[in-house]
DNA sequence: GATGAATGAGGGTTCATTCAT
DNA sequence: AATGAATGAACCCTCATTCAT
């Protein structure tokens, strides 16, 4: 306590190191970044490392976890204030804001795709559970929308999963430089009415 | 000093490597995978291995390759016959086609989607050209569709790629462990409905 | 798991990495000279060697340079004190001194003339601006000795060459096993008077 | 006797690798040249090396003693017509002989002074000899020129060697880019002189 | 004799991780 | 807590040499 202290406390150390590990990762990959690469953006010394995280892949998971969060935090927005506004604009308004997140994380979103899957078992349950999660999540908001009498009797299940693929493959493609696709928010209009049409229940 | 094998043909045992690789990085992912495993896998040398390929990521290439073209062909087998049958059930034909291909090559699907980006620019081109191609073959078929008056008038290639993710995220939850999603059969038919009621032209 | 030792500095370690590199080359010669060979030398791992050089030739060309670095230096030093001494007798003397550093580096000579050349370019360079250099140093000497009319008109360049040679052949073969070559002091007195006088029986 | 042979003959096929040898080692240093690379230069195929030479160093050897035969023949030709010409002459053609070979074996001189040396024993005894025996001819020379009356009293082999060494590296330093020497005539004569006459200034 | 596919030991280099200070 | 020198296992790739055909 009456010791002056002249690093800085002990979580900013590590989101210190966290935020300098996205950085290097998003651009090297996984499998070419050293920690050492790491370390010096952070601007600390190799061995303060491993006061942090016990192994390199343990500061991967902290990445790929944070870019997850915000993902997922988007995904329950649609179902959060069921019935505040209408469904369609709620779930719009959140397609925006997806597609916001994937446009300004760029770089975090092709790291997710890119080799989170095959680092080993944990990791892959990381993003096994995250992809269950929100499929989850989008089930849920179908359930509702059936119930509702907005929807026709699908599975949900497998529409979530759909609504998921279709999303972030078109979201990939977008990245992509002249992939000839129109504009976010033409995409997003596209994708929704895709999405509900292909959902409503016939008249 | 250890024995020799003289008899197969160049082809052949170029097949024989490939076929081994594709098996081990299909089980430990390109980066943990390493040569050796490899030509122990095909039962031979070392130094064979560089006989046949400058370098370990060529093999990988072609391994790679190898499956993405399976793909491909399936995905060019719904245009093909245009006027033999109704375009719903060569649609429905094409996409139980890619399921078996799917669940029978379950681990290089994981493969395809594992490490093969950011490995290098050569192989990320590789499946960016991938994608784009099988997005125009499959746009090239809905704006038959919109011609022949069964879709409404959207962005053929944003559906392009939406179908494709729809397709892709839910093979991949399929073959998690435990998914709970239904039957494979049961699977294709919701997502064509899906996909064909979202198109289809209001009455 | 090994013993870490910390306490030498930088630079210490470096130098200890030097001094093993060149008896382990000066032994072996540069290709059969293994990095393993040479971290064993100095005590350390073989990867402490990459902390100091960045690949095999470096610490070789390092090598060469120190011992390219001495003679030049005995070069230098005929023409240094220019109105101390008489010319011959400063001659005489860097001649003696040449020797001696010679034989106390009977290997280290040896292996710059061994596979100094031919490595890469980079080395070629180093010996061939060594040569270059000691050759220009000779050829002021024997343009002073021109001006001070005791030497013929010659061209200063051709017989600063000369001279080099003489004296590396020589001194080569006086390091080969049972030449018949007479004592040292003997051989720079011939080599001295051969170089000033000729062979030629005065008249 | 009455088969056809369609294979050249066995001293052929092995001057033909001799040959395709020396080019490559020329080019490439005997460590870079590969057995393949020697191969391929002689259009047959790599076990074919095999049935002429037991290993790489002994067509390294071949390609040697070839280049110190033809130097040898030279330094001998000096004292094979003792009482045709004068001595003075006979040298300066030598000389001049020798310069020919040199420059016209620029690429095969430069590597006898590249790996010979430190390659193996056996090697080095190949290129010790050589010089040994070239200084055995040349002291024999001088011997007899000092009987002659035309010499001092030197001591021969000393000053044989320092005779090679003179002409050797001034001959490597003329085989330089740019070296600013004079033309090869010019820098014989300037040798001969220097040899005979020495630097000294006559009164 | 000729071939060339196959062999496998060997070496340079990288980098995650440790630990004395 | 922080440092950064040291460690050493691991891996890709080369190439001289062998040998069945």
């Amino acid at each position: 306590m009456g010791k002056v202290r002249r690093s800085v406390a002990k979580d900013e150390r590590r989101a210190q190191l966290v935020q300098a590990a996205q950085a290097v990762f998003a651009q090297r990959g996984y499998h070419a970044a050293t920690v050492d690469d790491i370390t010096r953006a952070a601007g600390v010394a190799k061995g303060t490392f491993y006061l942090y995280f016990e192994e390199k892949r343990e500061i991967y998971y902290e990445v790929i976890r944070g870019f997850l969060a915000l993902i997922k935090d988007i995904g329950r927005s649609i179902g959060q204030a069921p019935r505040g506004s209408d469904y369609f604009s709620r779930a719009e308004h959140a397609a925006n804001q997806l597609m916001r997140v994937f446009i300004e994380n760029r770089e975090m979103a092709r790291l997710a795709y890119r080799e989170s899957m095959g680092l080993d078992a944990e990791l892959e349950k990381l993003i096994g559970g995250f992809y269950r999660e929100i499929a989850e999540v989008e089930a849920a908001n179908i359930r509702v929308g059936i119930e509702l009498g907005l929807f026709r009797a699908v599975d949900p299940l497998v529409v979530a999963y759909a609504h998921i693929g279709m999303v972030e493959r078109v979201l990939l493609a977008m990245l992509e430089e002249g992939s000839g696709l129109p504009p976010p928010e033409a995409i997003v209009k596209e994708l929704m009415l895709l999405a509900f049409e292909g959902l409503r229940k016939p008249a």
